[in-house]
DNA sequence: TGTAGATATGTGGAAATGCGCATATATACA
DNA sequence: TGTATATATGCGCATTTCCACATATCTACA
């Protein structure tokens, strides 16, 4: 039963949910999440987190960067379900739709740099 | 995306899981929510109201009382996915046997009766 | 038509949540 | 080995959530 509240308490909040989207499309490190969602550094680390935390995430690190993924291989059955039925109906809103636009012209380049 | 929200929110909580794994096995009245998860009359009340909002249950009345039960005719598609998810693999927790076996026991009387 | 009784809801308080800001941590690379 | 920089986290504040208690509402049935 904690299993599952923990996927849907991680799903009940507009960040998370916009998060997991752009994250069903493709891995991102951090600062791309921060640059798609337009949201602060510890504000993308901590939800990306809660995510993870969830089983929904995995991370693996790519030189200076975290890069966080869609984890199918979670031991949370309920994660894979939650994400299985996002990837099958994507987010259509217009928030989500320009998250993703952002995101592609996001540059793999840190809070540092961006605070320029 | 507002839709999805409302769903895992109103999932989310301990309280109102067990009150649709119990509604997934047979329709209930406000009273015998209560007895079931040994909760108070405004308590039931009010979640069975948040989960009916989020487009899980729906309502008739039944002589004096008011027969909630799961809405698999919703409009709210996440809804009955999630309910699905939930009914293809029940909660198996301490508590969730124990609501099951007092609803066994629950009488339709309602909370004046109950009282005393 | 009156009323008992089942259900819904207003309110206040305690706890949980989400955020920004500042700072800590940890590691790639010189 | 030192350091620049990407990410994580402690903290305080504002907002939301959840509950019990009391009261309102609404309808079946006398």
């Amino acid at each position: 039963m904690q299993d599952l509240i923990k996927v849907t308490k991680a799903l009940s909040d507009e960040t998370r949910l916009r998060i997991l989207n752009l994250l069903l499309e493709r891995e991102c490190c951090v600062c791309e999440v921060m640059q798609a969602l337009d949201i602060s550094q510890s504000r993308a680390s901590r939800n990306l987190g809660i995510l993870q935390d969830a089983g929904f995430l995995r991370t693996k690190r790519d030189g200076v960067w975290i890069v966080y993924s869609v984890d199918w291989q979670t031991t949370n059955r309920y994660a894979t379900n939650l994400a299985r039925l996002l990837k099958d109906s994507p987010l259509s809103s217009e928030v989500s739709t320009q998250d993703k636009e952002r995101l592609k012209h996001a540059a793999r380049v840190g809070p540092a740099a961006l605070r320029k």
